[in-house]
DNA sequence: GATGATAACATGAACGTTCATGGAAGGAAG
DNA sequence: CTTCCTTCCATGAACGTTCATGTTATCATC
C-alpha cells in the first residue's frame, strides 16, 4: 500500500480511490460538494495509508502556513518560558505550530528573528520586543505581517498589544504593604524594562502618596548588579525600610537572599512583594507574596487578537490590559513599629 | 520599486535586473556559474528591494525546510525551558528555525506534536519523550524522519541520543555527602522519570555501598505529592538521615521548604544535593549543591548529531553521554555525628 | 580553422497542494 | 419536453522556488 520512497501524497490516495487529487483534497478538508460516502471512503483510505498533509505545499498555494512566530528575550527567564509554554499550548489546540525565536535581548539577533519569521512565511508574529525603538519592530511594521506586542506597550497605540495592568500591580503591591502597617517602603528593579518598570513604580508611588506617606519614605533603585543591590538593600535597612516591592519574583528572591547574607530575615525584618507570581507555576513552595497576572488568559487573548488581525488586516489596533491580583503567601507580616 | 501587493519574489528581482529567476536564485546563493559582477549587482538590487527568501517555496522544491522540531514535556519546567533556549540559540546560529512543541507529558498530545512536526516537513526532530513505550516514538521511527533523543536513553541503542551521565551524577552526589561525613543518606524523586531516576539512584546506591554503608542507611522514595513527601521527609529525619540527594534542583528546593515547615533547616539539619544546576542559569542566588551538566554542550551535540543524521540517514545510531560535575554551593555541611 | 573546453546564462519542468472554473448527471418545475 | 437548478466531481492553472539540462559566446589547442 505504501509508496516505495518518500511520503504519501494526495496523488497516491487519488490513485488508490479512483478519484482526482482535488477530490481527495476536498474530502480531507470536509468541504461541501462531496458526497458523504465518497468523503468517508477517501478519509478511510488516507488514514489507512498513513497520510499526513504536506503543509509546505499547502502553504505555498494557500498563502497560509498555520504557523506563528513567537519572539521573546530568553526562555532562561521563567516568566517568558511559562508564557511561551502557554502560547504554544493554545496554538497547538487551534492547529497552529509555533516557531520560538529568542533575541537574547540583543537588537541584532532580534532582527534576525524577525527575518526568520518573515522568510518562514509565518501567518503572524507575537513579540515581546527588547525595546521600543527596536529596529526589528520597524522591519515588522514595514513587512505588513500581522503581529501583536506582548507584555509591552508601544507608544502611540498604533500596534495591537496584550499587557497586564502594571500600574494596578504596583498599586496593589504598595497597598498590601501599607495595609500591613508599613510606612517606609522601597521598590527595586534590576533591569530597567522601560515601560513595565515605570508603570509599576508609578502605581506603587501613587498608593504611597494616597496613604499620605512622605516622599522621603518612598525609595527606588535600579541596581546594575548584585553588589550594587546588596549595598542598596543594606542602606535601606539602615534607613528603616520595612516593606519592599520587587519588579519580579526572581529579583525578589535575589533580594531576599542578599538580605539573608547580611543576617536579615524575610518577613521578620523585611516584608516583600514580588510580581508575576511565577513561583505558583514553578511549584516552588517558597512563599512569596506576588502580583498575579493570568498568563493563560494573556496567551489566549494574544493568539485571539493575532488571529483576528490575520483575518481582518485593516481593523484598528486594539490594546488589551489584563487585570492583576495580589497573591498573599507569607513573605509579608504586620509592621511592628 | 516595491510591488503593489505581497512580497518581493525572485521574478521581481529578475525583471529589475534583466536576468532570469534562475540566475537570481543562483546569485543569491553565491553559487558558481555566475560572474562576479552579475552576482554582486543582483545581490545589491535584492537588498535594495528588501527581498526575503520564501522558504515555503524553497522547501517545496528542495525538500529541505531548514526547520527542526523540538518536542519536550513542558517549558514550565525550567530545565526544559533552558534546554529549549539553548537549542534555539544554536539552531538560529546555524540558520535553522525551531518549532517547539510541548507534550505536557501526555502521550496523546505528544503524538499530535510528532504529527505537527511531520506535516510541517521538519528536517529533523529533537525529542525528550514522555516515556519509552511512547506511541509517538513509534510514529517517529516509522516516519523515517531524522531524530535525536534528548535527556533520555532508549533501550537497545537503536536511536541517536544525547544524555548526561546520570549514573555518574548520582555517584558524585553521594560521594560528596559521604566525604562530608554523612552516614545515613536518602534519595527523593517526585516524578519517576524511568531512565534518569533509575540511573541516578544506581550511581548513588553504588557509592554508598562502596563506602561501606549498610543498606539500612540508604533510603529511597518516590512520593506522589507534597503531602506524601512531607511525611516521608519527617520520617527520614526521625530515622537520623543527614544527607539528601534530590532528583533535581526544583524538587530539592521543595524538599528544603517542606523541611523548614517542620522547623528543620538546611544545611543545619540536613545536607542537600540537587541535580541539573538550574539555579546557576536562573540566577537565583540561593545556594544549592547540584550536579551540573553543560546544557550548552548538550544542545550543540544534539543539533550536530541531528544534522549528521540528516546528511547521512543510514549511519549507525550514536549515543553521546556527557560528563557531569559537582557544583558545591552551601546546602551541605560536615556531619556533626 | 575546425575541435573541444569552459564560463555564464536561459529554458522548462517539477515539488504537492489549493483555487477558480467547467461540466455531466439527475431531479424538479414549468 | 424543455429549462433550470442542484449535486458531485474533473480539469487546468497557479503558488515561488530549485533542479536538470540546453544554449550561446569566448577562448585556447593542435
Amino acid at each position: 500500500m505504501a509508496k516505495e520512497k518518500g511520503r504519501i501524497t494526495l496523488q497516491d490516495i487519488a490513485n488508490a480511490t479512483g478519484v482526482t487529487v482535488n477530490t481527495v483534497s476536498r474530502a480531507l478538508k470536509n468541504k461541501d460538494d462531496i458526497s458523504r460516502e465518497t468523503c468517508e471512503r477517501i478519509q478511510g483510505v488516507a488514514r489507512e495509508m498513513g497520510y499526513v498533509r504536506n503543509y509546505i505545499a499547502s502553504s505555498l498555494r494557500s498563502g497560509r502556513t498555520k504557523t506563528i512566530a513567537m519572539i521573546t528575550g530568553s526562555m532562561i527567564n521563567p516568566y517568558y518560558a511559562i508564557l511561551c509554554d502557554l502560547i504554544q499550548r493554545e496554538a497547538l489546540r487551534l492547529g497552529y505550530g509555533v516557531m520560538i525565536l529568542c533575541s537574547q535581548d540583543d537588537p541584532e539577533t532580534e532582527t534576525r528573528a524577525v527575518e526568520m519569521a518573515l522568510s518562514r512565511q509565518a501567518d503572524g508574529v507575537l513579540i515581546a520586543p527588547c525595546s521600543f525603538d527596536s529596529p526589528a519592530l520597524d522591519t515588522l511594521r514595514a513587512s505588513g505581517i500581522p503581529y501583536v506586542l506582548l507584555s509591552r506597550f508601544a507608544e502611540g497605540e498604533r500596534d495591537d498589544c496584550v499587557v497586564c495592568n502594571d500600574w494596578q500591580g504596583g498599586y496593589l503591591a504598595g497597598s498590601h504593604l501599607i495595609a500591613e502597617g508599613h510606612k517606609n517602603l522601597a521598590m527595586i528593579s534590576f533591569h530597567h524594562v522601560v515601560y513595565s518598570t515605570r508603570k509599576r513604580f508609578e502605581g506603587f508611588q501613587q498608593v504611597c502618596l494616597d496613604a499620605g506617606l512622605p516622599t522621603s519614605a518612598i525609595h527606588y533603585a535600579e541596581p546594575e548588579n548584585e553588589e550594587e543591590a546588596q549595598r542598596c538593600l543594606t542602606e535601606w535597612m539602615r534607613q528603616g525600610v520595612t516593606g519592599l516591592f520587587s519588579f519580579c519574583d526572581v529579583e525578589a528572591w535575589t533580594a531576599i537572599t542578599l538580605l539573608e547574607n547580611q543576617g536579615f530575615q524575610c518577613p521578620r525584618d523585611l516584608s516583600v512583594v514580588g510580581f508575576d507570581n511565577i513561583l505558583g507555576y514553578l511549584h516552588f513552595p517558597k512563599p512569596i507574596c506576588s502580583i498575579n497576572c493570568d498568563l493563560q488568559e494573556e496567551a489566549q487573548q494574544a493568539i485571539a487578537m493575532l488571529r483576528s488581525r490575520i483575518h481582518e488586516p485593516s481593523r484598528p489596533p486594539q490594546q488589551v490590559v489584563l487585570p492583576v491580583s495580589l497573591v498573599c503567601r507569607g513573605s509579608c507580616k504586620k509592621c511592628d513599629a
